[in-house]
DNA sequence: GATGAATGAGTATTCATTCAT
DNA sequence: TATGAATGAATACTCATTCAT
């Protein structure tokens, strides 16, 4: 599976055939077969296994956060561990592909998720910036900011630091 | 080259064969070939003028407007811009993970017209929010919001209506 | 070797995956090939057991019939016994297919055994029908018609009730 | 065409596979897909053939008998046009197989053409044995002793010539 | 200008068989 | 006895690309 992973984050799932996988694996294709029954099914568990992770993080870190905490510093780190090590968010945006365009399963898991993201986030604001009303919009601005800069990062389109976009967020 | 679009925009453009363009078209993919002399210039080519019909739609609007517009509005008018009639956001998408997974020529382009985009936002801004410094920040966050929520939308994973989610950003 | 036999019936036998059988029996493969050294050894198997039945049936059928019977009764019989069930005619058929296309053993098994059911079948119309002497060629056109009604049942050509087409047979 | 025939007459047809026949045809998989769209309608195309010359060649004989034919000789030619040098048997059998072991489209157009060499058949038979009444059920008598004959023919079984088997059928 | 024919490398998936444990 | 793991060859089918006409 990080063998499947690393390749995906190369070339993005679909573009990743079984044979590329199995021969970096240094075993046929047939062995493959014998641990997952379909491709989807592989992308499905990387897929999973993505999303505990992220979800895992965030959770902690929102069990962990103080009320005393720089709003700003809270989003730098939520997009941290979404778009984390670089490779992360390259997983990210490849699934999100194969769930567009197609694969419904996915996309269902994606909805899943990030609803349940958006709950860990408003509870998290909650916690740091008390009096606030409107977290639930601004939960869902911070994961929609997420998901564009990751974009924009692949694209070799960003200029300034994520920091700087992100801080007009979080005033007032 | 609409007809292309037209396919792109169901499948993504890996995944429209050049066949199914040629059949669409009722011509042959020998035809195909004597225009374009691969797919990834077809791409290229669409992808052109997807942008520069952007690029017009943005120029036409900060050449418009006036000083006492209501920013969110104009944040709005951006992003519906850019995502026009739900096939034009569509297209966008496709045309990002096509330049993302390996088409160097297309992420160049992206590049060029993000910068581009940000210019005229910038200056748009300028006219609208006149005394305010930060809008080279702000404008590449409303690209950036825009990616984001492009992606969402398409995930069908959106809550709150864009505009909800717009207006912090253009606050103060 | 029942559940084999049941599976055959569905699809056929090289339509049928080793690994279908030992799912459906709750064992490995691995221990399918510990009792049977191949594919061909199975199907083989299952073909005696098969042939075993109707043979027996034949055989304590021609025992036990006097010589006041309906000839056409005889026929219909006969054609009970091999077809009979619906299933053992299917599977008859799907074995046939086998011999036919490539498995000599096969095709060797069903020579002697056509050749027994003949030489059964001889006898009882002899009991029967005492006094005409062409039980040769009628035995041999009985397992005739058996197998081309064989073919048109599945094939859902039938129109007319077998009886029907029997009894011309057995007229004089 | 037929080459494809040709093989599909040493293995049958789902044992031939489409690399097979583009080998022998010295031509590329991918030129067999430029004329024929699937495997399926390939063999499907070489049924129709087949049953076109069959009924073609009934029909022509339908034409021609008079009524003074002896009708031993009229199931001998029928059963020669069906099974016709060997090949042409051998194909109908292989056909057969394909129907019964999951090909709808294919089952359909056998039951069709059943059905009208079936009247082909009566209304010869009626040419040449006036008076009789009984020739529907004797025309699918015939068809079902060929495909009995046919089979059996393939198993190496036979033991009489054809000739022997047929006549008891056409007596009286 | 236009096309029909051809191709070769590639795709996911299946399956009978082997074998160390 | 039993099995889990592994395999390699096979299968139907796809597709961007080429090119002679």
């Amino acid at each position: 599976m990080d063998t499947a992973t690393r390749l995906f984050l190369k070339q993005g799932a679909s573009e990743t055939s079984l044979a590329a996988i199995a021969k970096e694996l240094g075993i046929s294709k047939g062995t493959l077969y014998y641990y997952y029954p379909s491709k989807n099914e592989l992308i499905f568990d990387i897929t999973e296994r993505h999303m505990n992770q992220i979800t895992g993080d965030l959770l902690s870190w929102v069990e962990s956060i103080g009320k005393d905490k720089d709003p700003v510093d809270v989003l730098e780190y939520v997009s941290k561990t979404i778009l984390g090590a670089e490779t992360r968010g390259k997983l990210h945006i490849y699934l999100i592909h194969e769930a567009i365009s197609g694969n419904a399963a996915l996309r269902k898991r994606f909805r899943e998720t990030y609803k349940e993201w958006r709950r860990m986030l408003e509870y998290g604001l909650d916690k740091v910036m008390k009096g606030k009303d409107d977290h639930k919009v601004r939960a869902e601005l911070i994961l929609t900011v997420i998901d564009g800069a990751l974009i924009q990062h692949m694209l070799g389109v960003r200029a300034n630091p994520l920091r700087d976009i992100i801080s007009p967020i979080m005033k007032e």
